[in-house]
DNA sequence: AGATAGATTGTCAAATATGATAATTTACGA
DNA sequence: TCGTAAATTATCATATTTGACAATCTATCT
């Protein structure tokens, strides 16, 4: 009988809208204002739809992980279990497949991360589940390698990733982003 | 005749409070009175000695360029014509050498390129700068490598290295910073 | 049509940020 | 001691941000 909720579509326009800002401004320079601005809403939505400052931080970090855990997810499956580790490589160097988006968002959240504890905790937990996943899938793909040169390995590609990623907001550097690619790749030929 | 001059003294003072501002909250979140708080002088003081908003990040960023270039030439002296890589590589990931303040110090800058393009293009060619370092001492401890070769064990190195520092805000990660930097190692001697 | 629950808009007061200028204090040389 | 130039403090007007609440509008059901 009443008038149906947009709450679900207003939630997801605002945090999509808090994200961008979040790339451009960083956690303590997005204020409810800009926010509103960047998603064409009246401020008084988001305090209707989600609340507070920090309730729209909690929000927006509650989507982040669980985006990124499904994503990582989905991409674990999508991996054919030959080659597995120059296909992953290929995945999240590729322009079109992983979304540079979530790496700038996990950029605002980790510098964000040295006032706000709670924050820094969950944060951290992301990066070794991130790191993890990475380790796993190169145990997958080389199966007789030593755990320390997994560990290694994967962490020089993680770093590679999140390095191109960081980069973007200076504009495209393509050389560099190249550069970055080739070295994930050079690192998993060392357990062959 | 006149009172003695504190204008670099206070100069200082303030950007060193700016560059702790920057890491904790950014360029858009550093308010000139967090700044002053910072560094425990009254507001109109910045003003007095630097000037509006927009002057201090000129100025943060003009101190950061001529430093980082100044650390490095030093760093790049300092290294021994034999091993330079390695000696390189255990430089950047000792706690002790390099200062994890500067390249947090240069996430914000990075981060705040997406909305200002002439600091984008300062940072871009602040990267360069590093990474062209970094190809050129690989050259000198590996002579016979090729170029792009070289290009790639570098970004590996810059990237672990950037990524490493980067994770800082979140607090101690001992065992992650320990695999960039097995990384960083291991993508150096794949060129041997 | 009328009731209902939610969306949307409007408005306020308090707090904070900024730029500017005036007033005051301080250290040094003459 | 006294003038001077600089540091330092005080104050102001203005704009932005935030949280809160009231008022209005709108889509659906009965």
């Amino acid at each position: 009988m009443p008038r149906p909720s947009l709450k679900q579509e207003r939630r997801t326009q605002i945090l999509d809208a808090y994200e961008r800002c979040l790339i451009r401004f960083g956690v303590e320079g997005s204020s409810l204002e800009a926010v509103a601005k960047e998603a064409g809403l009246a401020r008084a939505l988001i305090r209707h739809n989600i609340g507070n400052r920090d309730q729209l931080l909690e929000a927006a970090v509650d989507r982040f992980l669980l985006e990124s855990n499904r994503s990582m997810e989905q991409l674990l499956d999508a991996l054919p279990a030959e080659g597995a580790l120059v296909c992953l490589i290929d995945w999240l160097f590729d322009p079109q497949g992983s979304d540079p988006h979530l790496s700038l968002v996990s950029d605002a959240f980790i510098a964000a991360s040295a006032n706000n504890p709670d924050l820094a905790g969950r944060m951290r937990t992301w990066t070794h589940t991130f790191f993890d996943s990475i380790v796993e899938v190169a145990r997958r793909s080389h199966p007789g390698a030593e755990k320390e040169a997994l560990r290694t390995v994967a962490a020089g590609i993680t770093a590679n990733y999140f390095t191109a990623e960081s980069l973007t907001p200076m504009g495209p550097m393509r050389d560099l982003r190249a550069a970055f690619r080739s070295a994930a790749l050079r690192l998993a030929e060392t357990l062959d």
